[in-house]
This record gives C-alpha cells, structure tokens and sequence, in this order.
DNA sequence: GCCTATCTTTTTTTT
DNA sequence: AAAGATAGGC
C-alpha cells in the first residue's frame, strides 16, 4: 500500500525523514496524529522492526488509538510497537529492572492523595505546623523539585524561606519513607528511570538498542525529566521524532517546560523541522478567532494557520444571568442545532476551566433529559470505597505499603483506635533496620507489652485474614480474590443495611469494582492483581471510555487533542477563565490563553462561548466580569446572545467597554431573536432584590425595613428594624426574608 | 475507642 | 457547597 500518497506535501516529509532528529510543529487539527501514525507505518514498512519503536503519548487512550491506526495501515506487526504513556511505559521498566534500583518489583504507585497523606504522617511527625504549611502545598514543592530533577539534599542546600527549610525536612524524609514502603510516586516513575540510566549505563545500552526509534507526541507538554529521559535514551542513535504545538502548551504547572518545544534546535543540530500549518478540522471563523486570541502571547513560534474549509457561523457569545440559566441556554442551543445540523450528542462538548463548573451544566441536561458523559471530576478510583477495597489488594500484594496498611488496619472498625496504632509505629522504631515495618511490627503484637488484649486480638485476626489472601494469590485470579476478600470483609453487606443513599451509591461502586476486575481478568489472561492495580493508579481521566450517544462534559485540560462539530466553553469570565488567585501573573495569563486557544480550536463546526453575571464559586454569589480573551475576538467573528444589560465590564479599560456596546449594536441588527430572559421563582433571594429602604417579611419576627445590607453570597447579612421585635441582625442565608 | 456535631477552609488544571 | 479537622459526649 502505498501511504505516502495519503498525505499532504509536509506531513509527507515528515514521515518519510525516517532517521535523524526530526520537529513537526503542528498546529491545531493539521494531521499531527496523522502523522506520528503514519510514520510508524512507514518505519515498519522500511524494516524496522515494530518492538524497536517506542511512541510516548499523553494518555492511554491516545496510545491505544494510535496502536489501532497503526494496525489498519501496517497490520499484526503494529501489536508489538511499544506505545504508551511516560508513566505506563518506565513503571513497566522500572518492575523490570528493579533490582537495580533497590525496589522490589511489586512497588506500589502512589497517587497524589497517598503522596499528600505521606506528607502529612511526616509533617506531624516532625513536628511541622500543618497550621502554617499545608500538606498540599508542601507535597506540591516536592513534586515541582522532583520534576525539575532536585534532589533533596540539593533542595536543601538551596532552601532560602521557612517554608522551602520545612519542605526540604519533609522531602528528604518523604524520599526515605516511600523507600521504606516500597512505593513510588508519580514523579518517581520518570525520576527513578533517569536514575536508573544515569547509573547503569549497561542498562541505559539495553534500552538504547530496544528503543531504537522514538517518537514522542505532546512534546510541547514535557516536563525536565521527561526531557531529560528522551535526551537519554536518544543519545545513540537520535531517532527521534517530537511533535507539538507550543500554543498548546497547558501543563506548566505540572513543570511542563515550554522550552523544550523552543531549544530542540539547539539540543538536537541538524535536525529537521517540519510546519503543519494546514487546517482540517475547523471553519474559517473559527480558525480567526483562534488566531486573533493566540496572537496575544509572546514567545510563541510563529504559524499561520490557513484552512481550505468554509467560513462557517459566527461564533455566538452568551451571556446568562447566573450558572443556571447558562445550563439552560446551552441545552436550548444543542437541541436547536443537532436538530439543524443532524448532528448527535456524542458531536457535542462542553468544555469548562473547574470540574465543579460541571454541576449547574449537569442539572441542567438531566432536567432536559438529554445523557451526558462527564470525563473526570471526581474519579472513580478515586472514591473512598474504592480506594479502601484498593488498599486491602495493595497490602496483599505489597505488606510494606504503610499507607495503605494505615488506610484499612481499623476498616471496618475493628478496635485498632489510634492509640494502639501509635504504640505499634513507636514498637516498629524499635525494631532492628532491615525488619522495621509496621506490618513487621503486627507480626510481634504480642510482645508489645503496652497493648490491651482486645486489640491483640484484633491484629492477629487482621495480620491473618492479609495472610491468607497473600497465600492465595496464587491459586486464585486476580477477580475472585477480589470477591472473597470483599465477602469476608462484609463490605456489601454492611452497605445494604445502612440503607442510605449514599450508602447504597458505595454499594454499587464497590459492585462495578468487582464488575470491572471480573471483565480485566477475562480480557487479559496473564491479568494478575499487581498489574491490575498499576493499570488503575495509571488510568487517567482522559482514558475514560465513551460509549454511546451523549454529550461530553469535560475540563478544558480533558480536551486537548479532541475535535467535536459542536462546542461550548462556558464560564469565559476572568478570574475564572483565566484563572488567577489575586493580581494575574503575565505568564500565567498566557498559559491560560493557550487553553482557551486549545479549547477554540476543538470546534469543527461551531463554537459557543458563554459567561454569566452571577456565578456561585464555593458557595459564595460572585458577579464576575466577561473573559478579556473574548475581547481579544475580532468582533466581525461574533454574534451575540443575552441581555447584556447595564454590562459592568468594569476592570480597567473603559475603551472596552465602549468596544462592547459597539458590539452590542452591530449586533442587534446581526441577529434580531434574542432569547426571552427565563422567568425565575423565587427570585427574593437575589441580593438585587434587597435594598435599603426596603420592606420585607421574616416567618417570626413579622414585618421590617431593611436598613443596612452588607457582604455576598452566604456571608450576607442585613440590618432590618421590624415592627414587633426592633431592630435585628440576619443572615439572608437563614432569615429567608420575602418582599412585603 | 468511637461517633457525632460543629467549625474551618477551599488555587485550577493531572500523570 | 463540600470536605476536612477538631472537640466533646458516650
């Protein structure tokens, strides 16, 4: 089959300079999947062998559909290129030599939440103020250090700020305790490889002449130690093939190094750069938009982006009065145009910058009846039930992960309170170095003389029941294990009888859990619990499998590399989209613009943008003000929906707010149907319904006159002189007033 | 030791 | 709004 022919002039190119570093910055929607995929191809076609081929991608789920792509061009031989994400593919590697880096091979991964616990145990256990420093941002240092490749003991050189001396304390106990545990962080399964290859360069050769082509997807999202393991394992022979899009650079606050992308020049001389610059996937209009926002950023490498489709519609901007009334809107406009354009629910996305932006939109679909798929948010695996049944298996599989062993040692309660917990860890520092671990420690309980017999008792029961399901880990598969050991901890039973609603949603999590192992174990028949659990702590949102017909609901983040005929980016607000804390850093503001960039440029056909006026976040009434992005939007581009009344575009520059109402009446010609505004009940709470001066009516104290009014949202309050009881204090949030 | 009520805090994105 | 931390009662 001759493959060259179905691609144009430079993706050509770019697949057939099969040796040599090779760039190929590749705009949105220019084939860059296209590309990497025919690439392979085209290497096996010319004799490479497929296990010689390593393509590093973003998530599995790209892996997986590359690997497809692959197959349908080339066949069988595809099966055997090694395709994966950075974290699935080392902690592959790392099980496989992990003699050489002192870690048995049944390590456990941690997840952020076991890595933010870690560094809580130690935190008090050092005596540093949780008050002070949270958990959360110390582990964040940590990670960002890891990732930058710092070690501790440079960390700690370098500390300068009580917090960095807190942190490099926690860091370099953190280090020794995931060894203790024989466990490895996210940050370790990219850190311990560089170490592993930095140290053993016999090992290094091995993989030099295993990986004899790479191919790296989403380089533009790498991080230092990402960088720094491709620039390993390409050393020899420098096969290797990176493809991105700085404009699409969105994950620097994982470490992400936009400069990567910028110095592969310099890194790699002579290699050959290649620029899709061809649109496929969206309309004129689009693509204008996309561009005049993107053009903002400085430092970007320059493309110009041309598409052969049509103009296409105006990009419609919305704006609803409060998140509610947005949900409403978008539904409307999705009936409206799948029935237009006969497209389907799965056509359509509704992208936003916060999960917890995904709750309004969701009532709003499930009111209208329309299905909807939400990607993320909170995780399957992430759910306490799960992670508790998780935990057991871990223990089973790995008794040295004290994590896990603390999660479950007194679930279901069984005795052990956190006095007799305490008492064994202190038992556990006695114990010579080489045994000392808290599951070695439960082993001894009876000679720990400080323990009542009950939780003796207790212990032995536990440290058996663990026993016995790490013995039969041999006879049984890793689904009916699971089973027993869910059976004999009574866990769906105990569900059943609370009877509550959320006890009966854990009933049924725990069920799918068991569902989901049962079909791991029929779909791989070399499935064993280990390899089971390191799929799941890999899994990422991304990953999520989408069957059927409904409406994707995800983060701005979830939809790089996704295309939809249909899109909505809610929530175009600053302060939100972009998102900032307190003053807007200049390069975060960019890297926020790239991802409303990336969230344009997942439109084929149209794209809507909506803002509110009123918007709940954490529980609290903001009345936030419209995106300066959508500013940044030639206005010729846009078509309007919405009251747009008394607009308080307020945040500096009067001149937009001119450019607004400008906007405003062009557009009111453009497009004379404006949505009638929905008519709310129960409107009394609206803080612009109150005013001083006001009368209103309280369930017991009768009638008043608001005569002060102070704070937003659920902090605020009002100062009313009733009639029968004088003058009181009230929280809106409780006092339930009405107009009188 | 365990459970519940109350108070507090909350950067947002993810492997 | 929601989850986590803490204090106090049993």
């Amino acid at each position: 089959m001759d493959i060259l022919s179905q691609l144009n002039d430079v993706q050509r190119a770019a697949v057939s300079a099969l040796d040599g570093p090779v760039m190929v910055v590749a705009g949105a929607g220019s084939g860059k999947t296209r590309v990497l995929t025919y690439r392979v191809a085209n290497l096996i076609l010319h004799n490479v062998k497929p296990y010689e081929i390593l393509a590093l991608t973003f998530t599995n789920k790209a892996a997986h559909e590359m690997k497809g792509r692959i197959e349908r061009l080339v066949g069988q031989a595809a099966s055997q290129v090694w395709a994966g994400t950075f974290h699935s593919i080392f902690a592959r590697i790392l099980r496989h030599e992990s003699e050489h880096i002192g870690f048995d091979r049944n390590f456990t991964i941690y997840d952020t939440e076991d890595s933010r616990a870690a560094v809580k145990r130690i935190m008090d256990n050092h005596n540093i103020s949780s008050q002070r420093f949270t958990a959360r941002a110390i582990h964040a240092r940590i990670s960002s250090a890891k990732n930058h490749l710092v070690t501790p003991e440079q960390y700690a050189h370098l500390a300068k700020d009580p917090t960095e001396e807190a942190t490099a304390v926690v860091y370099q106990e953190y280090v020794r305790t995931l060894r203790a545990n024989n466990a490895m962080d996210f940050d370790d399964l990219l850190l311990k490889p560089i170490e592993l290859f930095q140290h053993h360069p016999n090992v290094l050769e091995k993989y030099h002449y295993r990986f004899r082509y790479l191919l790296v997807d989403e380089y533009q999202d790498t991080n230092r130690a990402q960088y720094m393991m491709i620039r390993l394992l390409a050393q020899k022979f420098k096969n290797v093939c990176v493809v991105g899009d700085d404009a699409q650079s969105i994950y620097s606050f994982r470490g992400a190094d936009i400069k990567n992308i910028l110095d592969f020049e310099k890194d790699y001389p002579g290699c050959k750069i290649y620029r899709l610059e061809q649109n496929y996937r969206s309309t004129k209009t689009i693509l204008a938009a996309a561009d005049n926002v993107i053009k903002n950023n400085k430092g970007q490498i320059r493309k110009t982006l041309w598409t052969a489709n049509p103009q296409g519609d105006h990009v419609t901007m919305i704006e609803a009065e409060d998140d509610k009334d947005e949900g409403m809107r978008i539904v409307n406009h999705i009936r409206r145009e799948c029935t237009a354009r006969k497209l389907d629910l799965k056509d359509v996305a509704i992208l936003y910058r916060t999960n917890s932006q995904s709750r309004s939109l969701e009532d709003a679909l499930r009111r209208s009846a329309i299905s909807y798929v939400i990607i993320g948010g909170v995780e399957f695996y992430k759910r306490k039930e799960i992670k508790d049944v998780l935990s057991y298996l871990r223990v089973v599989v790995n008794p040295r992960d004290e994590e896990s062993l603390l999660r479950i040692i007194n679930y279901p309660v069984r005795g052990i309170g956190d006095t007799s917990i305490a008492r064994i860890v202190a038992y556990a520092k006695t114990m010579s170095p080489e045994r000392r671990s808290l599951f070695g420690a439960l082993g001894d309980i009876q000679q720990i003389t400080a323990l009542n017999d009950r939780a003796k008792n207790a212990i032995t029961q536990f440290v058996a029941f663990i026993t016995k399901y790490r013995t039969l880990r041999s006879e049984l598969s890793a689904a009916e294990l699971t089973h027993a050991l869910v059976g004999e901890l009574e866990l769906l039973k105990k569900f059943k009888d609370e009877a509550t609603p959320e006890s009966l949603a854990r009933w049924e999590n725990v069920q799918e859990l068991l569902s989901a192992l049962t079909e791991y174990c029929a779909d791989n028949a070399e499935g064993t619990l280990e390899s089971f659990l390191e799929e799941v702590s890999l899994l990422s949102d991304a990953d999520q499998k989408v069957d059927g017909n409904a409406v994707t609901l995800m983060t701005l983040h979830g939809a790089k590399g996704l295309e939809f005929p249909l899109v909505f980016i809610t929530g175009a607000e600053d302060g939100l989209l972009p998102m900032y804390q307190s003053s807007p850093d200049p390069a975060e503001v960019e890297e926020e613009r790239r991802l409303f960039y990336v969230g344009i440029t997942r439109a084929m056909q149209k794209l809507f943008i909506t803002h509110t006026r009123a918007r709940y976040r954490n529980g609290e009434l903001t009345f936030p003000v419209l995106s300066r992005f959508v500013l940044e939007i030639d206005e010729q581009l846009i078509e309007k929906e919405g009251p747009m009344l008394h607009h308080h575009a307020a945040t500096g520059a009067a001149n937009r707010q001119q450019n607004f109402a400008k906007r405003r009446e062009t557009q009111s010609v453009r497009s004379p149907h404006i949505d009638p505004l929905p008519d709310y009940e129960n409107e009394s709470q609206e803080p612009q319904s109150l005013r001083v001066g006001t009368f209103v009516v309280h369930e017991s104290f009768g009638r008043g006159k608001v005569i002060q009014l102070a704070g937003r949202g659920d902090a605020a309050k009002a100062v009313v002189l009733f009639d029968s009881v004088g003058r009181k204090n009230l929280m809106l949030k409780f006092a339930n007033l009405r107009g009188a």
